[in-house]
DNA sequence: TTTTTCAACGAAAACGTTTTCGATTTTACC
DNA sequence: GGTAAAATCGAAAACGTTTTCGTTGAAAAA
């Protein structure tokens, strides 16, 4: 069952290739007869353009290509789902690929996708990322690139995100105005920016509260990872330092699960001797017990906003204008819940 | 900056389009030196060939597309991972697309799927799903179709699947072994397979064991879908109803993490007033509080199995060989938890 | 030497579409 | 009736591959 071409709608018509193509994208130069005419037909006959064929001529596939670090988490689930929404809207279809945190996956990921000819690319860095070469060929090939979330400062080109820093400074204000006198930092992997502007903004409100700032109440991962298990391990260690510790800002929900449940079994009552913030609002931390009160970070919007980009810069290539990159900040929010005081 | 194309390389080396071509596929009739210089030039000009290109003469994409009803599903997530993680093993690419429960939208999404002619398509239906046309018509256009979890029957195609039934009756004999005497089921949407199998499961188990089976401790949703809130309703429902229930079989651990979450609002303690055993072994249910007892589902080797079984269709259709189409259960097994009594 | 075989290459068609540009016909206008 | 303008169509090139089938020249066999 071989499918209808071009070609065999003209012949049954007895008309041209060229007319059939024409009248199917009401070319003006063509008779309002026989634009009917094709169209009845194509339509009893089921025709859908080879598109394989379109691509070859027009030189795009409509289909992006998603590059992320894990497919199985929350976050990028939701991410992922503002994409594709997006994306169906303008008639883009969606590729994914993982890098599992992993800095030589990635770049094999998008040179995949490049060697696909995608239309563009999106991606959210390993927290491995250091090197920018394969992101920069991307760039350097006219395809457009729109980071977001795990982004690269260095870089040239658009990027969505959030105010992380702003974000931990209201988290660990929170804590403080709770009533915290001393608060620690579960700081996740080292390199991505994410972990950095996070530190940062617990640091700067200690200080800006006059409080004291001290290095070794931040609990560093050990893999590049943030999982449950680094929950528990740091909430552990910290329990044994016994360093007076009444609260804590925690990088992501996942490690904020982890402790909270380290702390369950050690006897730690929540929040009545130590107050937790987790980061990024999962489902999860508002059905756990107690349920924890973090930063809402806005997965879909995310996801919605960097396609909406993506297709601008698409579009903005095929009519050779040139747009400069954006960076894009996406508001958080501080959602109480029973893990602090109130 | 255009990519470099055959005929390129063929100018530069004085030699035809033909003679590039084949030496960059080891076809035998081109001598090891011209080769050799061909695939040195190639290296050095980061030839890649046009995919488009490719696919118009070879008829396929090396892509596959995937329509689930929901992205952010944490069994569904394992799926994607595995299915993705295996595609790429053999070249393939994924185009995820999700029906949102929605007959409508699905059917769309796989005619979606096949004008973009995708080599293979892998899909867990809606619950909504009833006709079966738009699946059909994709087996008639000798395009490989793999179902899995969520299946129709009536669809001659393959079929990746758990024994539901089977699954939901040694949830149910967990906790007829435990001690419970009055058993109460949440079942989910009416129409999807699933819900179907793991009821007879669960009715199965009681009469085996003697028990009667009370259609008013059968729980139905009120909409397509299994949340949360489903959970805290029929959770309340079933408390103001005070039909002496002592153990539920709950469908899904998302209805389960509701109706626990109900249950510890009303003061009602799990297990010794309740057992409760859910469905899916989501990681959530490892963390809450109680965890949860349930039956694992294997979704990262689900996918993994379904593409593979797409694979060996794609490629039988290449050899114009037949194959019939085959039904692999995977195995699933129960996990004790805090949610029941031992 | 002549014939046969084989190694190495290339011309050309094909995949199905889009688009330019020219050709033809019809209509409008004086 | 003649010319200009507009309407309608189609030939052909192009996109970049892959593959079939011939062609050439040289080596091997006679």
């Amino acid at each position: 069952m071989k499918p209808v071409t071009l070609k065999e709608i003209a012949e049954k018509l007895n008309i041209s290739v060229t007319t059939v193509s024409k009248a199917l994208k009401d070319y003006s130069d063509v008779s309002p007869k026989t634009k009917a005419l094709v169209k009845e037909l194509a339509a009893t006959l089921n025709y859908t353009p080879n598109s394989f064929a379109v691509n070859l001529r027009t030189k795009e596939s409509k289909t992006i290509g998603l590059v992320i670090p894990e497919v199985v988490h929350h976050f990028f689930s939701n991410v992922i789902k503002g994409i594709i929404s997006e994306a169906e809207k303008e008639g883009y279809l969606v590729i994914i690929l993982q890098s599992n945190e992993s800095y030589e996956l990635e770049k094999k990921q998008v040179e995949l996708l490049m060697s696909h000819r995608v239309d563009g690319i999106l991606i959210s860095l390993a927290n491995g990322t250091a090197d920018f070469k394969h992101l920069n060929a991307v760039i350097e090939h006219d395809k457009p690139l729109v980071m977001f979330d795990k982004i690269a400062k260095l870089v040239k080109c658009s990027k969505i995100i959030i105010d992380d820093q702003k974000a931990a400074y209201m988290a660990t204000q929170h804590l403080i105005d709770t009533g915290c006198k001393r608060i620690a930092h579960f700081r996740g992997p080292l390199l991505p920016q994410n972990s950095i502007d996070r530190f940062l903004g617990y640091k700067k409100a200690l200080l800006d509260n006059g409080m004291e700032y001290d290095p070794s109440l931040v609990y560093l991962n050990d893999c590049d990872e943030n999982s449950f298990d680094d929950g528990k391990m740091n909430a552990a260690k910290l329990y044994q330092e016994q360093k007076g510790v009444d609260g804590i800002f925690i990088n992501t929900d996942m490690v904020a699960i982890g402790a909270i449940s380290e702390f369950n079994r050690l006897g730690v009552k929540i929040p009545e001797e130590i107050s937790i913030v987790g980061f990024s609002n999962w489902f999860m931390s508002s059905v756990i017990s107690p349920t924890i009160t973090t930063i809402d970070q806005p997965g879909y919007v995310m996801g919605q906003t960097a396609f909406k980009q993506l297709y601008k810069e698409i579009k903005a290539i095929k009519n050779k204008t040139m747009l400069s990159p954006e960076i894009i900040q996406l508001e958080t929010a501080l959602v109480k819940r029973e893990s602090t005081k109130n």
